[in-house]
DNA sequence: GCCATATTGAACACATCGGTTAATCAGCGA
DNA sequence: TCGCTGATTAACCGATGTGTTCAATATGGC
């Protein structure tokens, strides 16, 4: 993916635990390269490819001080990737969420007949 | 990865267009597997394997009625990203640089995270 | 200029992803 | 039983992701 979507972007680089350690840490507070990767039993490469990907979904801006490079969390990009997901909220907090109602397997849930469910 | 954090397996489905297509149809109500492929140029077992993807993330459920494996939405592994998410609200909401006041409200995130962030 | 520290780049290995086509399984109906 | 339709599996391919190690670059201090 030369240049993928952004939300593609967001969610793929969310989807590893180590970046998403690494934006935890980061809502503490700015921190180098070096200081981000003391947690991790991976080598200071490792850890910079996982800054890349966080730098090109823009969740990650850096800074120049001397020779380090201070990270600092940017959560614009989250807002994207919270505003897709509150589309289908509804479905959750409406309870359609398999949760024993293995009766209803033929029952559209679409087929709104008296509850007119499009305003969202 | 044969069964990586749940966070993470999600994450990494939606983290494909075609996949969040897949979801936005599934949202209106349930359909097949050739209904699912129809507005994709692409092969049915392509689309099958999406599904399954979807389906290891939990994303998805299926039925069996006759030939037809019909697909439902199942939008509870979406709370759990939507919840990581919310933890970094106050960053875009607020939009500051640097942060203070705010750090011991973060401060219980990796308390709550710890489960499911870093490990390994 | 030279060295130390911090970080990145290059080359490599290996697994997974996302697509294809062809073959196969599963259920319905004549 | 046979044939049709819906859907999955198998085998394969190229691209990408994630880690490694070793080398290169950038910056500041001597």
């Amino acid at each position: 993916m030369a240049e993928a979507d952004r939300l593609s972007t967001v969610f793929a680089a969310l989807a590893d635990p180590t970046r998403r350690a690494i934006l935890a840490r980061l809502a503490e507070g700015e921190a180098t390269v070096t200081e981000l990767a003391e947690p991790f039993s991976m080598s200071l490469p490792a850890v910079s490819r996982h800054l890349k990907v966080l730098e090109r979904a823009r969740l990650l801006t850096r800074g120049r001080s001397a020779q380090w490079r201070p990270c600092r969390l940017e959560a614009a990009p989250l807002a994207d990737a919270t505003e897709w997901l509150d589309h289908y909220r509804a479905f959750w907090e409406r309870g359609f969420d398999r949760l024993g109602e293995h009766l209803t397997q033929l029952q559209k849930i679409r087929n709104d007949s008296g509850k007119d469910t499009d305003h969202d």
